[in-house]
DNA sequence: CGAGATGTTGACTTACTTCAATCGAGGTGG
DNA sequence: CCACCTCGATTGAAGTAAGTCAACATCTCG
Protein backbone atom coordinates (compact mmCIF):
# COMPACT_ATOMS: atom_id res chain seq x y z
CA UNK A 1 0.00 0.00 0.00
CA UNK A 2 3.03 2.13 0.70
CA UNK A 3 5.91 1.33 -1.26
CA UNK A 4 8.17 3.56 -0.22
CA UNK A 5 7.99 4.90 3.72
CA UNK A 6 10.61 5.71 5.64
CA UNK A 7 14.45 4.54 4.17
CA UNK A 8 14.04 7.71 1.09
CA UNK A 9 17.07 8.59 0.40
CA UNK A 10 18.16 12.43 1.24
CA UNK A 11 19.70 14.72 -0.94
CA UNK A 12 22.79 16.45 0.54
CA UNK A 13 23.65 20.59 -0.69
CA UNK A 14 27.02 19.87 -1.27
CA UNK A 15 26.22 17.01 -3.82
CA UNK A 16 23.36 18.05 -5.29
CA UNK A 17 21.82 15.24 -7.66
CA UNK A 18 22.81 14.59 -11.38
CA UNK A 19 20.36 15.58 -14.41
CA UNK A 20 18.61 18.44 -15.04
CA UNK A 21 17.91 19.07 -11.61
CA UNK A 22 21.16 19.79 -10.06
CA UNK A 23 20.83 23.02 -8.75
CA UNK A 24 22.30 24.53 -6.06
CA UNK A 25 19.62 24.90 -3.38
CA UNK A 26 19.22 28.14 -1.96
CA UNK A 27 16.31 30.19 -1.02
CA UNK A 28 18.16 33.13 -2.40
CA UNK A 29 17.57 31.72 -5.78
CA UNK A 30 13.49 30.18 -5.49
CA UNK A 31 10.53 30.97 -7.57
CA UNK A 32 8.54 30.34 -4.02
CA UNK A 33 10.76 32.55 -1.45
CA UNK A 34 7.65 34.91 -1.10
CA UNK A 35 6.17 31.88 -0.19
CA UNK A 36 7.99 30.40 2.66
CA UNK A 37 9.99 32.93 3.12
CA UNK A 38 9.95 36.43 5.21
CA UNK A 39 10.03 39.51 2.56
CA UNK A 40 13.09 42.57 3.29
CA UNK A 41 15.48 40.55 4.23
CA UNK A 42 19.09 41.66 3.78
CA UNK A 43 21.83 39.28 1.26
CA UNK A 44 23.72 38.48 4.36
CA UNK A 45 20.38 36.84 6.17
CA UNK A 46 19.28 35.63 3.01
CA UNK A 47 22.79 33.59 2.85
CA UNK A 48 22.45 32.61 6.06
CA UNK A 49 18.55 30.91 5.78
CA UNK A 50 20.39 28.87 2.66
CA UNK A 51 22.65 27.26 4.98
CA UNK A 52 19.86 26.48 7.17
CA UNK A 53 18.07 24.82 4.24
CA UNK A 54 20.40 22.19 4.09
CA UNK A 55 18.83 19.06 1.97
CA UNK A 56 16.00 18.33 0.04
CA UNK A 57 13.66 15.21 -0.11
CA UNK A 58 11.52 13.49 -2.91
CA UNK A 59 8.34 11.78 -2.27
CA UNK A 60 6.71 9.22 -4.57
CA UNK A 61 3.23 9.65 -4.72
CA UNK A 62 1.59 7.84 -1.81
CA UNK A 63 4.37 7.63 -0.11
CA UNK A 64 4.70 9.90 3.57
CA UNK A 65 7.16 12.41 4.09
CA UNK A 66 6.44 11.35 8.09
CA UNK A 67 4.47 9.54 10.08
CA UNK A 68 2.38 10.29 13.69
CA UNK A 69 5.12 9.52 16.18
CA UNK A 70 8.32 10.06 14.16
CA UNK A 71 10.44 11.76 15.55
CA UNK A 72 10.40 15.59 15.21
CA UNK A 73 13.33 17.24 13.87
CA UNK A 74 12.58 19.68 11.35
CA UNK A 75 9.85 21.68 9.57
CA UNK A 76 9.38 21.12 5.39
CA UNK A 77 8.62 23.88 3.33
CA UNK A 78 6.89 22.13 -0.35
CA UNK A 79 8.68 22.78 -3.26
CA UNK A 80 6.82 20.82 -5.75
CA UNK A 81 3.70 18.85 -5.19
CA UNK A 82 0.64 17.96 -3.09
CA UNK A 83 0.32 16.38 0.42
CA UNK A 84 -2.23 15.55 2.75
CA UNK A 85 -1.78 15.50 6.89
CA UNK A 86 -3.70 12.93 8.35
CA UNK A 87 -4.30 11.57 11.72
CA UNK A 88 -4.98 8.00 12.61
CA UNK A 89 -7.27 7.64 14.86
CA UNK A 90 -7.64 4.00 16.86
CA UNK A 91 -9.76 1.52 15.53
CA UNK A 92 -8.08 1.80 11.61
CA UNK A 93 -10.11 5.35 11.38
CA UNK A 94 -8.30 7.62 9.65
CA UNK A 95 -9.02 11.71 9.50
CA UNK A 96 -7.55 14.02 6.79
CA UNK A 97 -6.85 17.18 8.52
CA UNK A 98 -5.46 19.29 5.63
CA UNK A 99 -4.24 19.74 1.99
CA UNK A 100 -0.64 21.06 1.55
CA UNK A 101 0.81 22.32 -1.69
CA UNK A 102 3.87 24.14 -2.76
CA UNK A 103 5.33 27.03 -1.03
CA UNK A 104 3.26 25.94 2.23
CA UNK A 105 5.22 23.81 5.72
CA UNK A 106 4.44 21.09 6.80
CA UNK A 107 5.53 19.32 10.69
CA UNK A 108 4.10 22.50 12.80
CA UNK A 109 2.19 19.73 14.97
CA UNK A 110 5.31 17.90 15.95
CA UNK A 111 7.08 20.83 17.67
CA UNK A 112 5.25 20.40 20.80
CA UNK A 113 6.35 17.12 21.94
CA UNK A 114 8.89 16.54 19.44
CA UNK A 115 7.26 13.93 17.72
CA UNK A 116 5.16 14.32 14.70
CA UNK A 117 1.50 14.66 15.34
CA UNK A 118 0.16 13.30 12.23
CA UNK A 119 0.83 11.47 8.52
CA UNK A 120 2.34 14.05 6.15
CA UNK A 121 1.18 11.56 2.62
CA UNK A 122 2.24 12.81 -1.16
CA UNK A 123 -0.64 13.01 -3.19
CA UNK A 124 1.91 13.29 -5.98
CA UNK A 125 5.23 12.92 -6.85
CA UNK A 126 6.96 15.64 -4.67
CA UNK A 127 10.15 17.55 -3.30
CA UNK A 128 10.62 19.31 0.20
CA UNK A 129 12.80 21.53 1.68
CA UNK A 130 14.03 20.10 4.99
CA UNK A 131 14.64 22.39 8.04
CA UNK A 132 16.11 21.63 10.50
CA UNK A 133 13.75 23.06 13.16
CA UNK A 134 16.98 23.77 15.84
CA UNK A 135 18.82 25.87 12.92
CA UNK A 136 15.48 27.18 12.30
CA UNK A 137 15.23 28.40 15.69
CA UNK A 138 18.99 29.71 16.14
CA UNK A 139 18.48 31.83 13.43
CA UNK A 140 14.78 33.33 14.43
CA UNK A 141 16.81 34.25 17.30
CA UNK A 142 19.08 36.48 15.39
CA UNK A 143 17.06 37.99 12.84
CA UNK A 144 13.66 39.54 13.76
CA UNK A 145 11.74 39.22 10.77
CA UNK A 146 12.54 35.65 10.34
CA UNK A 147 11.17 35.01 14.10
CA UNK A 148 8.06 36.97 13.02
CA UNK A 149 7.70 35.26 10.09
CA UNK A 150 7.53 31.72 12.43
CA UNK A 151 4.99 33.43 14.76
CA UNK A 152 2.37 34.10 11.80
CA UNK A 153 3.11 30.85 10.30
CA UNK A 154 2.06 29.45 13.08
CA UNK A 155 -0.70 31.42 13.98
CA UNK A 156 -1.87 31.15 10.39
CA UNK A 157 -2.37 27.78 10.73
CA UNK A 158 -4.39 28.05 14.21
CA UNK A 159 -6.69 31.06 11.58
CA UNK A 160 -6.68 28.42 8.66
CA UNK A 161 -8.06 25.38 11.36
CA UNK A 162 -10.51 28.06 12.97
CA UNK A 163 -12.32 27.64 9.65
CA UNK A 164 -12.05 24.40 9.26
CA UNK A 165 -14.18 24.15 12.53
CA UNK A 166 -16.58 26.32 11.21
CA UNK A 167 -17.06 24.53 8.10
CA UNK A 168 -17.06 21.21 10.10
CA UNK A 169 -19.36 22.74 13.12
CA UNK A 170 -21.93 24.19 10.86
CA UNK A 171 -22.36 24.09 6.89
CA UNK A 172 -24.03 21.10 4.98
CA UNK A 173 -22.53 19.22 2.36
CA UNK A 174 -22.87 21.40 -0.20
CA UNK A 175 -21.74 24.30 1.57
CA UNK A 176 -18.68 22.52 2.78
CA UNK A 177 -17.55 21.35 -0.24
CA UNK A 178 -17.92 25.08 -1.90
CA UNK A 179 -15.65 26.54 0.80
CA UNK A 180 -13.18 23.67 -0.43
CA UNK A 181 -13.27 24.43 -3.85
CA UNK A 182 -12.92 28.15 -3.05
CA UNK A 183 -9.88 27.57 -0.56
CA UNK A 184 -8.50 25.07 -3.43
CA UNK A 185 -9.12 27.74 -6.06
CA UNK A 186 -7.95 30.59 -4.29
CA UNK A 187 -4.32 29.12 -3.08
CA UNK A 188 -3.72 27.30 -6.37
CA UNK A 189 -4.49 30.80 -8.26
CA UNK A 190 -1.98 32.52 -6.04
CA UNK A 191 0.67 30.20 -7.38
CA UNK A 192 -0.47 31.62 -10.56
CA UNK A 193 -2.85 28.67 -11.55
CA UNK A 194 -6.12 29.10 -13.21
CA UNK A 195 -9.04 31.01 -10.47
CA UNK A 196 -11.50 28.90 -12.17
CA UNK A 197 -10.28 25.41 -13.49
CA UNK A 198 -8.97 22.77 -11.08
CA UNK A 199 -7.36 19.10 -11.14
CA UNK A 200 -8.31 17.84 -7.99
CA UNK A 201 -5.39 15.60 -6.55
CA UNK A 202 -7.31 13.77 -4.00
CA UNK A 203 -10.15 11.44 -3.88
CA UNK A 204 -13.75 11.91 -3.26
CA UNK A 205 -12.92 9.94 0.17
CA UNK A 206 -10.46 11.68 0.70
CA UNK A 207 -12.34 15.21 0.36
CA UNK A 208 -15.06 13.80 2.59
CA UNK A 209 -12.64 12.67 5.65
CA UNK A 210 -11.27 16.31 5.40
CA UNK A 211 -14.95 18.27 5.68
CA UNK A 212 -16.66 15.72 7.61
CA UNK A 213 -18.51 14.02 5.13
CA UNK A 214 -18.96 10.22 3.44
CA UNK A 215 -17.52 9.83 0.07
CA UNK A 216 -21.06 9.13 -0.95
CA UNK A 217 -22.21 12.55 0.26
CA UNK A 218 -19.37 14.25 -1.17
CA UNK A 219 -20.23 12.94 -4.59
CA UNK A 220 -23.69 13.88 -4.51
CA UNK A 221 -22.64 17.24 -3.59
CA UNK A 222 -20.54 17.83 -6.48
CA UNK A 223 -23.30 16.36 -8.18
CA UNK A 224 -25.83 18.95 -6.64
CA UNK A 225 -23.61 21.73 -7.66
CA UNK A 226 -22.99 20.87 -10.73
CA UNK A 227 -26.90 20.20 -11.31
CA UNK A 228 -27.39 24.01 -9.91
CA UNK A 229 -24.82 25.05 -12.82
CA UNK A 230 -22.41 26.47 -10.41
CA UNK A 231 -19.50 23.90 -11.09
CA UNK A 232 -18.40 21.15 -14.45
CA UNK A 233 -16.72 18.55 -13.04
CA UNK A 234 -16.13 15.39 -14.63
CA UNK A 235 -13.89 13.14 -12.04
CA UNK A 236 -11.22 15.45 -10.53
CA UNK A 237 -11.59 17.79 -13.21
CA UNK A 238 -13.11 20.90 -12.07
CA UNK A 239 -14.36 24.12 -13.79
CA UNK A 240 -15.81 27.00 -11.22
CA UNK A 241 -18.75 28.58 -13.21
CA UNK A 242 -20.21 30.66 -10.70
CA UNK A 243 -17.45 31.58 -8.05
CA UNK A 244 -19.78 34.45 -6.59
CA UNK A 245 -22.43 31.93 -5.94
CA UNK A 246 -20.11 29.45 -4.37
CA UNK A 247 -18.97 32.28 -2.20
CA UNK A 248 -22.65 33.53 -1.09
CA UNK A 249 -23.37 29.74 -0.04
CA UNK A 250 -20.05 29.83 1.98
CA UNK A 251 -20.83 33.36 3.68
CA UNK A 252 -24.44 32.80 4.17
CA UNK A 253 -24.56 29.01 5.22
CA UNK A 254 -28.26 28.03 5.57
CA UNK A 255 -28.10 27.29 9.47
CA UNK A 256 -26.27 27.77 12.76
CA UNK B 1 -25.94 42.42 26.54
CA UNK B 2 -22.84 43.33 27.34
CA UNK B 3 -22.67 45.61 30.44
CA UNK B 4 -18.62 46.51 29.62
CA UNK B 5 -17.36 45.99 26.26
CA UNK B 6 -14.00 47.83 25.68
CA UNK B 7 -12.75 50.45 28.30
CA UNK B 8 -11.58 48.31 31.15
CA UNK B 9 -9.26 50.05 33.30
CA UNK B 10 -5.76 48.86 33.28
CA UNK B 11 -3.90 48.28 36.73
CA UNK B 12 -0.50 49.38 36.33
CA UNK B 13 2.70 47.58 37.33
CA UNK B 14 3.92 50.16 39.86
CA UNK B 15 0.85 50.99 41.13
CA UNK B 16 -1.02 48.33 42.62
CA UNK B 17 -4.83 48.40 43.36
CA UNK B 18 -6.04 48.89 47.04
CA UNK B 19 -7.13 46.40 48.85
CA UNK B 20 -6.94 42.44 49.37
CA UNK B 21 -5.27 42.38 45.81
CA UNK B 22 -2.79 44.36 45.71
CA UNK B 23 0.09 42.20 44.94
CA UNK B 24 3.02 42.75 42.66
CA UNK B 25 2.67 41.30 39.44
CA UNK B 26 5.15 38.91 39.60
CA UNK B 27 5.64 35.91 37.18
CA UNK B 28 8.43 34.54 39.51
CA UNK B 29 5.99 34.72 42.28
CA UNK B 30 2.61 33.28 40.38
CA UNK B 31 1.39 29.97 41.37
CA UNK B 32 0.48 29.21 37.95
CA UNK B 33 3.71 29.94 36.65
CA UNK B 34 4.90 26.34 35.60
CA UNK B 35 1.61 26.53 33.69
CA UNK B 36 2.05 29.70 31.42
CA UNK B 37 5.98 30.07 31.16
CA UNK B 38 9.00 27.68 30.92
CA UNK B 39 10.71 25.77 33.50
CA UNK B 40 14.19 26.17 34.44
CA UNK B 41 14.84 30.15 33.87
CA UNK B 42 17.91 31.47 36.00
CA UNK B 43 16.73 34.33 38.50
CA UNK B 44 17.96 36.72 35.76
CA UNK B 45 15.52 35.87 33.03
CA UNK B 46 12.74 35.50 35.82
CA UNK B 47 13.03 38.61 36.50
CA UNK B 48 13.36 39.94 32.63
CA UNK B 49 9.84 37.81 32.26
CA UNK B 50 8.38 40.25 35.08
CA UNK B 51 9.37 43.24 33.27
CA UNK B 52 7.48 42.03 30.31
CA UNK B 53 4.05 40.84 32.30
CA UNK B 54 3.52 44.95 32.84
CA UNK B 55 -0.20 44.60 33.64
CA UNK B 56 -3.02 42.66 34.58
CA UNK B 57 -7.04 43.54 33.65
CA UNK B 58 -10.18 42.43 34.83
CA UNK B 59 -12.76 41.50 32.84
CA UNK B 60 -16.58 41.01 34.10
CA UNK B 61 -18.60 37.93 33.69
CA UNK B 62 -20.44 38.25 30.08
CA UNK B 63 -17.46 41.07 29.12
CA UNK B 64 -15.09 40.68 26.35
CA UNK B 65 -11.51 40.74 26.66
CA UNK B 66 -11.19 41.64 23.13
CA UNK B 67 -12.71 41.24 19.84
CA UNK B 68 -12.47 40.05 16.47
CA UNK B 69 -11.24 42.70 14.39
CA UNK B 70 -9.35 44.51 17.66
CA UNK B 71 -6.02 44.98 16.95
CA UNK B 72 -3.50 42.92 18.64
CA UNK B 73 -1.01 43.70 20.41
CA UNK B 74 -0.34 41.42 23.08
CA UNK B 75 -0.89 37.88 24.11
CA UNK B 76 -3.25 37.07 27.24
CA UNK B 77 -2.54 34.80 30.12
CA UNK B 78 -5.28 33.50 32.57
CA UNK B 79 -4.94 34.08 35.96
CA UNK B 80 -8.61 33.60 36.87
CA UNK B 81 -11.71 33.20 35.82
CA UNK B 82 -12.71 31.13 32.97
CA UNK B 83 -13.71 32.11 29.05
CA UNK B 84 -14.32 31.17 26.03
CA UNK B 85 -13.63 32.13 22.56
CA UNK B 86 -15.80 32.71 19.61
CA UNK B 87 -15.95 33.40 15.93
CA UNK B 88 -19.23 35.34 14.58
CA UNK B 89 -19.81 34.74 11.07
CA UNK B 90 -21.56 36.93 9.09
CA UNK B 91 -25.41 36.59 9.19
CA UNK B 92 -25.25 36.83 12.60
CA UNK B 93 -24.30 32.93 13.46
CA UNK B 94 -22.25 32.54 16.08
CA UNK B 95 -19.26 29.78 16.83
CA UNK B 96 -17.43 28.49 19.90
CA UNK B 97 -14.08 27.43 18.78
CA UNK B 98 -12.83 26.69 22.70
CA UNK B 99 -12.78 27.29 26.73
CA UNK B 100 -9.81 28.46 28.72
CA UNK B 101 -8.82 28.45 31.81
CA UNK B 102 -6.49 29.74 34.59
CA UNK B 103 -3.06 29.33 33.08
CA UNK B 104 -4.14 29.22 29.45
CA UNK B 105 -3.15 31.60 27.13
CA UNK B 106 -5.93 33.57 24.89
CA UNK B 107 -5.09 35.88 21.58
CA UNK B 108 -2.59 33.72 19.67
CA UNK B 109 -4.44 33.89 16.70
CA UNK B 110 -3.91 37.16 16.49
CA UNK B 111 -0.47 37.38 15.75
CA UNK B 112 -1.09 36.75 11.94
CA UNK B 113 -2.72 39.52 10.54
CA UNK B 114 -2.16 41.64 13.72
CA UNK B 115 -5.94 41.97 14.63
CA UNK B 116 -7.70 39.48 16.67
CA UNK B 117 -9.15 36.95 14.69
CA UNK B 118 -11.76 35.67 17.24
CA UNK B 119 -13.85 37.30 20.48
CA UNK B 120 -12.73 36.25 23.69
CA UNK B 121 -15.47 36.04 26.53
CA UNK B 122 -15.15 35.88 29.62
CA UNK B 123 -17.95 33.30 31.30
CA UNK B 124 -17.06 34.36 34.82
CA UNK B 125 -15.33 37.29 36.25
CA UNK B 126 -11.94 36.39 35.13
CA UNK B 127 -8.51 38.49 35.28
CA UNK B 128 -5.72 38.23 32.96
CA UNK B 129 -1.87 39.26 32.50
CA UNK B 130 -1.45 41.38 29.57
CA UNK B 131 1.89 40.48 27.62
CA UNK B 132 2.62 42.57 25.28
CA UNK B 133 3.60 40.37 22.08
CA UNK B 134 6.55 42.88 20.65
CA UNK B 135 8.42 42.53 24.50
CA UNK B 136 7.49 39.02 24.55
CA UNK B 137 9.25 38.37 21.11
CA UNK B 138 12.31 40.38 22.00
CA UNK B 139 12.67 38.23 24.94
CA UNK B 140 12.03 35.10 23.53
CA UNK B 141 15.19 35.54 20.83
CA UNK B 142 17.42 36.75 23.96
CA UNK B 143 16.41 33.60 26.42
CA UNK B 144 16.02 30.11 24.28
CA UNK B 145 13.81 28.67 26.81
CA UNK B 146 10.90 31.11 26.24
CA UNK B 147 11.28 31.16 22.77
CA UNK B 148 10.85 27.48 22.55
CA UNK B 149 8.26 27.67 25.02
CA UNK B 150 6.44 30.44 22.80
CA UNK B 151 6.81 27.59 19.66
CA UNK B 152 5.62 24.90 21.89
CA UNK B 153 2.54 26.99 22.86
CA UNK B 154 1.69 27.96 19.50
CA UNK B 155 2.09 24.36 18.33
CA UNK B 156 -0.20 22.60 21.00
CA UNK B 157 -3.03 24.92 20.29
CA UNK B 158 -2.32 23.45 16.62
CA UNK B 159 -2.46 19.85 17.81
CA UNK B 160 -5.86 20.90 20.63
CA UNK B 161 -7.65 21.71 17.23
CA UNK B 162 -6.56 18.75 15.45
CA UNK B 163 -8.51 16.51 18.24
CA UNK B 164 -11.86 19.17 17.72
CA UNK B 165 -11.16 18.65 14.02
CA UNK B 166 -11.61 14.69 14.83
CA UNK B 167 -14.22 15.40 17.20
CA UNK B 168 -16.70 17.62 14.87
CA UNK B 169 -15.72 15.13 11.81
CA UNK B 170 -16.58 11.42 13.14
CA UNK B 171 -17.84 11.20 16.64
CA UNK B 172 -21.85 11.07 17.62
CA UNK B 173 -23.24 13.50 19.96
CA UNK B 174 -23.20 11.41 23.23
CA UNK B 175 -19.22 10.65 21.85
CA UNK B 176 -18.22 14.31 21.73
CA UNK B 177 -20.08 15.10 24.89
CA UNK B 178 -17.67 12.35 26.58
CA UNK B 179 -14.85 13.94 24.70
CA UNK B 180 -15.63 17.06 25.82
CA UNK B 181 -16.05 16.60 29.77
CA UNK B 182 -12.85 14.01 30.32
CA UNK B 183 -10.50 17.12 28.23
CA UNK B 184 -12.34 19.33 30.63
CA UNK B 185 -12.02 16.95 33.63
CA UNK B 186 -8.36 16.74 32.98
CA UNK B 187 -7.77 20.35 32.57
CA UNK B 188 -9.41 20.78 35.85
CA UNK B 189 -7.39 17.92 37.51
CA UNK B 190 -4.09 19.32 36.30
CA UNK B 191 -5.00 22.51 38.66
CA UNK B 192 -6.12 20.66 41.68
CA UNK B 193 -9.53 20.53 41.02
CA UNK B 194 -11.38 17.33 41.55
CA UNK B 195 -10.61 14.82 38.67
CA UNK B 196 -14.67 13.58 39.00
CA UNK B 197 -16.77 16.42 39.70
CA UNK B 198 -17.08 19.81 37.45
CA UNK B 199 -19.03 22.69 37.45
CA UNK B 200 -19.68 24.04 33.86
CA UNK B 201 -18.94 27.42 33.40
CA UNK B 202 -21.03 27.30 29.77
CA UNK B 203 -24.76 26.81 28.61
CA UNK B 204 -25.84 23.78 26.97
CA UNK B 205 -25.93 26.31 23.91
CA UNK B 206 -22.67 26.78 24.41
CA UNK B 207 -21.30 23.61 24.58
CA UNK B 208 -23.13 22.80 21.71
CA UNK B 209 -21.80 25.30 19.47
CA UNK B 210 -18.47 23.87 20.36
CA UNK B 211 -19.10 20.54 19.45
CA UNK B 212 -21.17 21.19 16.64
CA UNK B 213 -24.77 19.99 17.76
CA UNK B 214 -27.73 22.18 18.81
CA UNK B 215 -28.39 22.67 22.30
CA UNK B 216 -31.31 20.08 22.36
CA UNK B 217 -29.23 17.10 21.33
CA UNK B 218 -26.32 18.35 23.67
CA UNK B 219 -29.18 18.27 26.23
CA UNK B 220 -30.34 14.83 25.43
CA UNK B 221 -26.62 13.32 25.44
CA UNK B 222 -25.69 14.07 28.60
CA UNK B 223 -29.29 12.38 29.56
CA UNK B 224 -28.33 9.97 27.84
CA UNK B 225 -25.26 9.35 29.40
CA UNK B 226 -26.71 9.92 32.32
CA UNK B 227 -29.32 7.21 31.92
CA UNK B 228 -26.16 4.62 31.24
CA UNK B 229 -24.95 5.75 34.39
CA UNK B 230 -21.75 7.21 33.51
CA UNK B 231 -22.16 10.65 34.71
CA UNK B 232 -24.41 11.87 37.03
CA UNK B 233 -25.72 15.70 35.82
CA UNK B 234 -27.58 18.32 37.79
CA UNK B 235 -27.76 21.62 35.47
CA UNK B 236 -24.29 22.81 35.15
CA UNK B 237 -22.92 19.79 38.30
CA UNK B 238 -21.80 17.44 36.48
CA UNK B 239 -19.71 14.33 38.26
CA UNK B 240 -18.09 11.47 35.82
CA UNK B 241 -19.25 7.85 37.50
CA UNK B 242 -17.24 5.91 34.83
CA UNK B 243 -14.31 7.90 33.43
CA UNK B 244 -13.01 4.47 31.89
CA UNK B 245 -16.18 3.88 30.21
CA UNK B 246 -16.38 7.99 28.82
CA UNK B 247 -12.46 7.21 27.36
CA UNK B 248 -13.29 3.70 25.74
CA UNK B 249 -16.05 5.66 23.92
CA UNK B 250 -14.07 8.73 22.60
CA UNK B 251 -11.14 5.73 21.81
CA UNK B 252 -13.62 3.89 20.07
CA UNK B 253 -16.53 5.63 18.30
CA UNK B 254 -19.31 3.94 16.60
CA UNK B 255 -18.31 5.30 12.77
CA UNK B 256 -15.35 6.73 10.78
C1' DC C 1 -8.17 -6.28 -22.87
C1' DG C 2 -9.44 -7.21 -18.29
C1' DA C 3 -9.09 -6.36 -13.31
C1' DG C 4 -9.22 -3.29 -9.68
C1' DA C 5 -9.79 1.20 -8.09
C1' DT C 6 -12.61 5.22 -8.12
C1' DG C 7 -16.87 7.64 -8.85
C1' DT C 8 -21.96 7.93 -9.37
C1' DT C 9 -26.61 6.97 -8.30
C1' DG C 10 -30.74 4.84 -5.98
C1' DA C 11 -33.40 2.99 -1.98
C1' DC C 12 -33.63 2.74 2.73
C1' DT C 13 -32.21 3.88 7.62
C1' DT C 14 -30.59 6.71 11.19
C1' DA C 15 -29.03 10.55 13.89
C1' DC C 16 -29.58 15.06 14.38
C1' DT C 17 -32.43 19.11 13.86
C1' DT C 18 -36.64 21.65 14.36
C1' DC C 19 -40.66 23.06 16.61
C1' DA C 20 -43.11 23.13 20.67
C1' DA C 21 -44.51 22.25 25.39
C1' DT C 22 -43.02 21.87 30.10
C1' DC C 23 -40.22 22.31 34.13
C1' DG C 24 -37.25 24.31 37.50
C1' DA C 25 -33.91 27.69 39.40
C1' DG C 26 -32.95 32.34 40.41
C1' DG C 27 -34.24 37.06 40.75
C1' DT C 28 -37.58 41.02 41.42
C1' DG C 29 -41.13 43.55 43.30
C1' DG C 30 -45.57 43.90 45.56
C1' DC D 1 -42.91 35.78 52.00
C1' DC D 2 -44.79 34.50 47.91
C1' DA D 3 -46.51 35.55 43.20
C1' DC D 4 -44.50 36.39 39.11
C1' DC D 5 -41.23 36.48 35.48
C1' DT D 6 -37.40 35.03 32.80
C1' DC D 7 -33.89 32.15 31.31
C1' DG D 8 -31.82 27.78 30.82
C1' DA D 9 -32.60 22.97 30.63
C1' DT D 10 -35.32 19.00 29.52
C1' DT D 11 -38.36 16.17 26.83
C1' DG D 12 -41.55 14.76 23.02
C1' DA D 13 -42.99 14.41 18.16
C1' DA D 14 -42.19 15.22 13.45
C1' DG D 15 -39.07 16.47 9.64
C1' DT D 16 -34.69 16.18 7.10
C1' DA D 17 -29.86 15.76 5.85
C1' DA D 18 -26.51 12.59 5.85
C1' DG D 19 -25.14 7.72 6.45
C1' DT D 20 -25.49 2.91 4.83
C1' DC D 21 -25.88 -0.69 1.60
C1' DA D 22 -25.77 -1.97 -2.91
C1' DA D 23 -25.67 -1.81 -7.90
C1' DC D 24 -23.56 0.06 -11.65
C1' DA D 25 -20.51 3.10 -14.51
C1' DT D 26 -16.12 4.67 -15.69
C1' DC D 27 -11.40 5.34 -15.51
C1' DT D 28 -6.53 3.55 -14.95
C1' DC D 29 -2.96 0.62 -15.49
C1' DG D 30 -0.58 -3.55 -15.99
Amino acid sequence: MDPDAKPIPIQPVDRPAAGVDAIRIACSSCSLRDLCMPVGLTDEEMHRIDSVVTARRKVKRGGSLFRQGDRFESLYAIRTGFFKTCLSAPGGRNHVTGFQMAGELLGLDGIVGEQHGCDAVALEDAEVCVMPFDQLGDFAREVEALQRHLHRVLSREIVREHGVMLLLGGMRAEERVAAFLLNLAQRLHARGFSRTELVLRMSREEIGSYLGLKLETTSRAFSKLAEEGLIEVRLRHVRILQPEALQRMVDHPSWR
